[in-house]
Formats: C-alpha cells, structure tokens, sequence
DNA sequence: CTTGACAGTGGACCATGCTCCACTGCTTAA
DNA sequence: TTAAGCAGTGGAGCATGGTCCACTGTCAAG
C-alpha cells in the first residue's frame, strides 16, 4: 500500500505519517520499495496506525502511545502488564480532573464574591476578582 | 529593584523575568536604567508579576493572562467584562474535565473488560484492552 | 587586585505534535 | 507532450513556556 492509500484509510495526512515514521512509531522494512523508489507500506503498518490513532484519542501521548506498543509488541506484554499502565494513567488522568475542578471552583467563587462586592460596572482593578490586590 | 530581588520576591527565575519581558507581559520604562545600565523595576512590576503568577496558576495561559492584565490595566475593564471573561473559561475547563471523565471511563471499561476475559498472564495483543484488534 | 556574584544581551535548545515548503522524480490521462 | 497529481527527501516553522549558554560588564569583599 502506498502512503495515500495509508492516509486515506487511517485519516492521518502524509506529512503525519511520515512524521511518525522519522520518529520510531511506524516502521518499514528498508526493502519495501518498488522499483521507482515508492514505499509499500504492509498491512500490519495499517494496524498500528489505526492502533496509534485508539490510543492516542485515550488520552495517551506519542511517547506513551509507542511504550504501550512496543510492550505489547516487542515485550509481548501480558494483560496485567497493560492493565497496569493503563490504571497508571487513570491515576494521572485523576489527578488532573481534581486539578481542574479546583481550579473552577476557585474561578466560581472569584466571580460570586465579585457579583456580591461589586456592581457590574465596577473597575475590574479594585475587585481582586482575578488581579492580585 | 534588580531583577535578583524581584526573582526572589516573586519566584520566577532570572530567565522566566526576562522571558517575560521579551514577551511584553511585563514592561520596564526605557529610563529605568542605572548608570550601570541595570535596570530598575518599578514595584508596578513586582505586582504585574504576582498577578501573572495568580493568573497562571488559575489555569489560564500566557496569552490570556496578558490578555487579562491588558483589560484590566489597558482597558480598565468592568468587573462584569472581566466575570464573562472568567466565565469563558469556566466553560473551558468544563469541557475538559468531561472529556477527561470520558476518557477515564473508556480506559476503566476496557481494563474491566481485560480482566473479565483474560487471564492476567494472556497476551496483550490478544484482548484488546488498548490496541486495535 | 582578584574573585565571585550579579547584571546585561542575543541566541540556541528542549519537548510536543505536527504542518508546510522546496526541490525532485514518477505516473497517468488528455 | 505536457500537466496534474502523487511519491521521495530534508529541513524550516509554528505554538507553548520556558531553560541554558556564551560573552561581556559591574560591584563588593578580602
């Protein structure tokens, strides 16, 4: 398969693919190319694209995307293994939703304590409702 | 006072000031200079520092902070001006805690899936807990 | 007088994840 | 034959938020 084809049915463009490829996540093996020096790409870079593009929308990084493959790949990773990578990240994921909501509850109560002290016309400077005082 | 005093008072290293600086979220009068050629920050600026480091730790990026001084000390905006502003964000952050929770779940569902069907020692590769089958 | 700590400037470099560009070669249809 | 469209390579550039480095100048203590 050509690298058009590849885009096409993985929804990466060109340059994405190429991308990945220059920095480890696809590979091809050095003697698939045709005469005229176009790559062919094998069935199983279609997999791990389509495996890249799964894990990437979970959430992971590049990096973490390529760890999750080569331990299942390469380390032919068991179940428990995955898993706890993955419960790894539900941890970090975790830690950042608590971040968030603290952050919009500081947001929240900034704003209800400037509706209670200030008209709505007030000078933002004075309020304190997101400047320091 | 020197930029050693106001990384100290401020918690920003040298380096962050001066980024800082060449990135107009803080600006020092062209005069305040001593006859060394140092400069010398107005305390206007030790202030500007400490509400961008408020700001910033609320979650907002570099570019909304300035924008947010900027209504302020530029614009003199009103509260109300500055709450929508807050209100932008919360909106923001809302979404991406429920993509977070969205995510979370996603990977949990699979992990439970994993452990219902395989045994801890089975091939990764085989269940699908992550990557495409 | 020398040494160290501080000040100044400009620019390179890091990670992250692409995106775009230039320049070239191959293929295919009109 | 010529033009479009796809293929290849290498490298630059973008946004984000710094960090570090080299090189130079200044100041204060011993």
């Amino acid at each position: 398969m050509l690298i058009g084809q590849l885009s096409q049915r993985t929804g990466f463009t060109r340059d994405t693919i190429r991308f990945y490829e220059k920095h480890g996540l696809i590979e091809v093996p050095p003697k698939a190319r045709r005469e005229n020096n176009y790559k062919e790409y094998p069935d199983e870079v279609l997999d791990r694209l389509l495996s890249i593009k799964r894990i990437k929308d979970l959430g992971f990084t590049l990096n973490e995307t390529q760890e999750i493959l080569d331990l299942v790949d390469v380390d032919r990773a068991t179940c428990a293994t995955l898993a706890d990578k993955v419960n790894v990240k539900v941890g970090a994921i975790e830690q950042k939703i608590a971040e968030l909501i603290r952050i919009r509850e500081t947001l929240r109560t900034a704003v209800k304590g400037c509706l209670n002290q200030c008209s709505p016309e007030s000078d933002a400077a004075a309020c304190g409702l997101v400047v320091a005082k």
